[in-house]
DNA sequence: GTCTATACATCGATAGAC
DNA sequence: GTCTATCGATGTATAGAC
């Protein structure tokens, strides 16, 4: 395993957990097993390093999105995986996705971060906003207004559930949160 | 002014902005105007201090609510005021309501302290569950599923929408988010 | 690419004078 | 109630040997 990715995949981790303020490179070294400094050769500065974990998670994600638009032919299929990818980064209420705990902190950010983590709330938008349209079309999803405004409404939805799970640290309040919007999927 | 009305003011202030870990005694005492080493005369330690504008804005906010609930006799009424409440605690995409910053942090927070967030939440879904509870009587807000399942979803959305604003720096993302749920508001 | 050593700032917190 | 002074730990970051 590269140490780069160990460093990320740590990193990703701990921001998750605790926010962009809530870990160091002190926590990274002792779990990765190398001496802080070193971690300087991959990621000049905490900067870098945030910006590395998001564009990776965010390009992560984008992936699985335009995975569940191939596999799901329907607009209430396709948001039901969403849905359920939501649930998944939760872990069990131990964590949550990357831009929610970056969007909390966002004074402590960098410009490029706070560039990407505006970028992927427009892709996540613009994803959601061709789901609504297409459920127009396919009229699995009941009760559906403007496309941009319910793409809006479900993702605050998804972030504000896995916010209120986090804080019990169960992933109960997010099924409670998501079961109105699914018992609109046809 | 107090002093000690002060430094809660500042905290609260910061803490909405940076959340838990994103700011310390020092940023205080230069704010508020007095040595960082003073600040421990009011609050011995950071968990006091958390726990007190915790304490503090949860019963303000409660208040808030006793209050819509008095002034409005609809649950579409009572919706909408609780949707620009939330509307102005973002104070233009500067700020989120102190339980969406203390959320995502939560591995920093004292014991008392979550327990004081955890209960932010149980009232809050209390109060909304009564919204729908009314709303099952009179009408005033179409489509009502399970209250339960309503008041998690409104709470999440409220949350999810500061957060995707805070990011942005505007309220306009808000406004957006919660456009379906207004819609449905007779 | 990793290390030791270190710089320099800041952290939360304490002791004791005034 | 606020101050100065200071503690020990930790923060990000750098220099230079290996």
């Amino acid at each position: 395993m590269n140490t780069k990715t160990a460093l990320l995949d740590s990193a990703e981790h701990a921001a998750r957990r605790r926010g962009y303020d809530g870990f160091s490179y002190g926590d990274l070294a002792r779990q990765v097993g190398i001496r802080k400094a070193s971690i300087h050769h991959h990621f000049p500065t905490k900067a870098d390093l945030a910006l590395a974990i998001l564009e990776r998670y965010s390009s992560s994600f984008m992936a699985k999105l335009s995975e569940i638009r191939t596999d799901h032919d329907t607009a209430s299929a396709q948001l039901n995986a969403y849905i359920q990818t939501y649930r998944e980064a939760l872990h069990g209420g131990e964590m949550v996705c990357l831009c929610v705990a970056f969007s909390a902190g966002r004074d402590s950010l960098s410009q490029p971060v706070l560039a990407q983590l505006m970028k992927f709330h427009e892709q996540s938008l613009l994803w959601l906003k061709a789901v609504f349209d297409l459920a127009a079309a396919d009229a699995s999803i009941t009760q559906v207004g403007r496309p941009i405004a319910e793409a809006a409404a479900c993702l605050a939805l998804v972030e504000g559930a896995q916010l209120m799970a986090r804080a019990a640290a169960t992933t109960e309040l997010y099924d409670m949160a998501v079961t109105t919007l699914q018992a609109r999927l046809r």
